[in-house]
RNA sequence: GCGGGUGUAGCUCAGUGGUUAGAGCACCGGCCUGUCACGCCGGGGGUCGCGGGUUCAAGUCCCGUCAUCCGCGCCA
């Protein structure tokens, strides 16, 4: 139909605009109908604005509902003092209407858009079954023009140091090396598939030997595994490569473009976040030491402390068989844990289990008043079923390593390395949030650098990448390529923030021979090799340039800086649970025809 | 694949094994000229996720199943 064209946007009327003609062209985001009177709160992409309508002008305004689209012509005039509301950006003046057109009316809605607090609680199925009406949602808004706002910032940054933004195939080649892939048949030749890519990676370094130098991509990647909620099936990621570089280059303009995007948008938005901070280094044998995991949350400053050596010599069978075994004792301090109750104890070990830990060895300083087994030389009380199989000298020695002060819970894990410093990690990320040590306004971007290249499968006995198979081996450890594969170190890196992993990169393999030798080293035969990876072999063959990149999470990042404790809030229209869309209700059937021409049956 | 939570009106939720399953919001009708969580009066609306079972009687108890959320495994 023919509407009165917008000549205003919403939010953009303030008292400069007094007395002026305006045509909007929106949404009534809340109606009240006074009988003799009628407001309608008039949203639009910019903002909102209060109309009135008076009904001697107009016969049916009835048929103004919540939701229906609308073009309203009017005069904006100031309230009065009595009549403002300072609650809203535009509540000192209000559009008089003159006139208005109903372009489209609007069924009742499936939930309240307009009340937040109710809308937060709303089922997410249903609000990502009708994501258009979720997305009018001001707060909603915002968060697409934040996730705008980073990947331009992202764009000019690199578009001004000369990099190229080239696309990559979406419809190309399964290499299941890594997650399940998304396959999509071949029509021609029926038995055939393509994959949807897991990441640009193959792509982005054939576009280095095609001497490009510098490349990037915001880049749609695909992996078929169950989600999580900083996981979705689907997801951005930004891809940069480089030639001619070393590893300190790429984490100098890895580092500098995070700066600069992220703290350009927090200003941008007037986020709650404070500046980011450039990022601290840690090696990966470090993150494991103090904090258990290669994606620390620095935040909070808490470190694992090892008693290997001080208990194993001790009383207590169950520390002293485990060192003897050849496992080890470490702990962590719960800053005032030492008030938590026998019941939350039993919880906190009962977590502990569930990640593989046999059981959990504690010692409380306190509380005052409680029946201490042992009182230290600076006079801390100390009360624990395991005190009394430690000596006195030992006791000192837990006290000082552990840095425990009163009211403290000191918490240790005996088992094999992997199982403490996975369960050890994971109770300091619960003491974090327990103990309130989490300043939420902080994002505690940090390096974390020389991953080893390969890891011990024991499940399927063999060796797996801990990044990718394309990663370069530091050259003083080719040797050991092939007589002691877990010592060699790899040029590659994460950057970690707030304790979860956003980006990966590493220098890349160029050299033919040393790419055959890590996927031999893989348990990828020659035969495999050439079918799945031959293209890059023979790429390499051809004066392949030195070169290396990283990739992070558009999404994860969108979350931290959004608060939102899922991925989903930040993508437009995200998958629910096992990957299905609610909205579009895909997957879907197909029909016969479909069916005939991929050349594929259900069996 | 596994563990835990949830599932009752359009939405959010309440509901000791016992009358005709309720509330707030939304919706419909009426009244209302300064609301901005508008107010007041009235009304419609239910496959209690689905299927079994126990019971005189099941929203409530049991078994199974499905969906969804969170987590584990998985995620080169």
């Amino acid at each position: 139909m023919n509407y009165t064209k917008r000549d205003t946007y919403a939010g953009s009327i303030s008292k400069l605009t007094l007395g002026k003609e305006v045509v909007l062209n929106g949404w009534a985001h809340k109606v009240r109908d006074l009988g003799g009177l009628c407001f309608v709160d008039f949203r639009d992409a910019s903002g909102i604005v209060q109309v009135v309508l008076n009904p001697e002008k107009f016969d049916n305004l009835q048929e103004i509902k919540t939701e229906s689209c609308l073009s309203i012509t009017g005069k904006v005039v100031e309230r009065d003092d009595a009549n403002k509301n300072l609650k809203i950006p535009t509540g000192e003046i209000e559009v008089v209407a003159s006139s208005y057109q109903l372009i489209s009316s609007s069924q009742p809605l499936p939930f309240p858009i307009s009340d937040e607090k109710e809308m937060s609680r709303v089922n997410e199925e249903i609000r990502f079954k009708y994501r258009y009406l979720d997305l009018r949602r001001p707060v909603c808004r915002n968060k697409l023009a934040i996730r705008a706002s980073v990947l331009k910032n992202m764009r000019s940054f690199f578009d001004n140091r000369g990099f190229l933004e080239i696309e990559t195939p979406i419809i190309t080649k399964s290499t299941p090396e890594g997650a399940r892939d998304y396959l999509v048949p071949y029509r021609l030749e029926p038995g055939l598939f393509y994959a949807l890519p897991q990441s640009p990676q193959q792509y982005k370094q054939l576009l280095m030997v095609a001497g490009m130098e510098r490349y990037y991509q915001i880049a749609k990647c695909f992996r078929d595994e169950s989600q999580r909620s900083d996981r979705q099936p689907e997801f951005t990621q930004l891809d940069v490569e480089m030639s001619f570089v070393n590893q300190e280059d790429i984490l100098q303009i890895a580092e500098e473009m995070t700066l600069d995007v992220v703290n350009k948008v927090i200003d941008e938005f007037k986020l709650e976040k404070k500046k980011v901070d450039p990022f601290v280094r840690l090696t990966y044998d470090e993150a494991i030491r103090d904090y258990g995991s290669d994606k620390p949350d620095l935040r909070f400053s808490l470190k694992l402390f090892d008693v290997s050596e001080s208990v194993s010599n001790s009383g207590f069978g169950v520390f002293k068989n485990c060192v003897e075994s050849g496992g080890i004792v470490k702990g962590i301090r719960y800053p005032g844990g030492a008030s938590l109750s026998k019941k939350e104890i039993g919880a906190l070990e009962e977590f502990c289990k569930e990640f593989g830990a046999k059981g959990l060895a504690w010692i409380a300083a306190g509380p005052d008043g409680a029946e201490f087994a042992y009182t230290s030389k600076n006079g801390l009380g100390l009360r624990s079923p395991i005190v009394k199989f430690f000596s006195e000298a030992e006791l000192e020695e837990l006290i000082s390593v552990s840095g425990m002060e009163k009211g403290d819970l000191i918490c240790f894990i005996a088992d094999d390395r992997s199982v403490v410093h996975n369960v050890l990690s994971r109770l300091r990320n619960l003491i974090g949030e327990r103990a309130g040590l989490i300043d939420k306004t902080e994002l505690k971007f940090c390096w974390v650098l020389n991953f080893p290249l390969v890891e011990w499968n024991a499940d399927e006995s063999r060796w797996d990448s801990t990044h990718h198979p394309f990663t370069m081996p530091r050259v003083e450890d080719l040797d050991k390529l092939e007589s002691d594969p877990a010592a060699v170190r790899a040029d590659c890196y994460d950057i970690v923030c707030n304790g979860v992993e956003w980006a990966s990169g590493s220098m890349r393999i160029y050299n033919p021979e040393v790419q055959q030798r890590v996927f031999s080293l893989l348990g990828i035969s020659e035969d495999v090799q050439k079918e799945r990876f031959g293209h890059m072999i023979e790429a390499f063959r051809y004066g392949a340039p030195p070169h290396g990149g990283f990739a992070p999470g558009i999404d994860r990042l969108l979350m931290f800086l959004t608060d939102d404790s899922s991925i989903k809030e930040v993508i437009p229209f995200p998958k629910i649970a096992g990957g299905t869309d609610p909205l579009m209700s895909a997957p879907s059937s197909i029909d016969a025809m479909q069916w005939a021409e991929i050349g594929l049956k259900k069996i």
